[in-house]
DNA sequence: TAGATTGTTAATCGATTAACAATC
DNA sequence: TAGATTGTTAATCGATTAACAATC
């Protein structure tokens, strides 16, 4: 736990990936793991992998390898999933509701601590243990509990004015579902989106070109 | 039209974000636009957006910028998303559920054609107008109505198993949920993973160091 | 025509990979 | 010790940005 100077983005997107590996293997029995074995399970190199681990320290031991349990302890602190961040879901559609019931928000830096949707339907239900409340009831509750953090899963036209809102009441971090650009109009925010559709459509494009074998990388065909 | 080479990964992540862009232009009346207008509007730089869409072909027309809708529906068509690919959803939870009501399939390459799942609490109902069979009628399915992608939404634990099934009815391409590594196993299939966990810890991250300004990206302190 | 903006080549920047000395 | 494997520097590769001639 050493270095902590920038780390870039590419990077910092692996960690999860790390961690999830470093958990399995220590499932399965693993006590030591060299980088050169994790690259072959990961579909790494190995020299990716000692880089990515030496931007936040030397985690490892030459000659030996790495301690599962400790990497993997490593960077879940280094992710700060051992926080508790709270958090609140606004709008409980399908997909809201799936992430209240199916997201171990705990397991990875979160508290879930408020629903919130507009819909008499669901407003007083009870979902993962919390009564849904209206979305008006929002200043209220942000003056008590302040999380910090909001998952968007409202309908894209509703999310200008609920984001407009969650910022005044000092929600500064969205897990965003909705096609609004929250970061263009909140700089100082931050946002990671969630765009499911756009994976889908590099899903078509990928089977459609999956059999068309593009000639070799470095084409070279100006004559 | 006119290139198709190799293009990058990169580049092709892209593309469902410009088809989204342009598609929110038209809806808006915009008939035309240049690339330095929309990479405003992306958070791009210009120079970006014309060498990725020259991956292509030429679209745009020198003094006036490009078509709005005659670009959206270029790169529509070179996403491949004016296919019908059939596709079935396998595991009905909150997410598979979500997905089955919401997505629209459709718009984005495919058709839904089959929900399967193995709960007696599911099997025989009706979700977005099909009915859930169960998943050992996949078999017969396939013979059937041959689709050739597969949502997964099941559990990890289940996963290897009902891959090699699919595999074996001839699915080569998965949207997967889960954490099994498809792709690893089965080498001649196409894989789009969602891992939403990995997602919210990379959100964790970033709001953990939010504040703490990263002392400039090029550092130089080895004095 | 003059002005605008593309398509494309060249320059820069950053990320990945290779190599190897350090060291357990 | 000898063997293994890291941490780290240097080399390569690829992606992004800048610049500008072509052209509408």
């Amino acid at each position: 736990m050493a270095k902590r100077e920038y780390v870039s983005i590419s990077v910092v997107r692996r960690l999860p990936r790390y961690y999830r590996f470093l958990n399995d293997l220590l499932k399965n029995g693993f006590s030591r793991i060299s980088s050169r074995e994790l690259s072959a399970r990961m579909g790494l190199t190995a020299s990716q992998i000692r880089q990515d681990l030496n931007c936040f320290g030397g985690f490892g031991q030459q000659g030996y390898g790495y301690n599962v349990e400790q990497l993997r302890d490593s960077i879940g602190s280094i992710l700060g999933i051992d926080r508790k961040f709270p958090i609140v879901i606004v709008g409980v559609g399908n997909i809201g509701r799936a992430l209240a019931v199916n997201m171990n928000f705990d397991a990875f830096g979160f508290q879930l601590c408020g629903i919130f949707d507009v819909s008499p339907a669901v407003v007083g239900k009870r979902i993962a243990g919390l009564e849904v409340l209206h979305i008006d009831e929002i200043e209220r509750f942000c003056g008590v509990s302040s999380p910090k953090t909001a998952v968007l899963t409202i309908p894209t036209a509703a999310a200008p004015d609920i984001v407009r809102r969650l910022v005044g009441c000092g929600v500064r971090s969205f897990w965003n579902y909705t096609h609004y650009d929250v970061a263009r109009s909140y700089k100082d925010v931050v946002v990671e989106n969630v765009h499911l559709s756009d994976n889908l459509m590099t899903l078509c494009y990928r089977i459609k070109y999956a059999d068309e074998k593009p000639p070799e990388p470095t084409a070279n065909d100006e004559a």
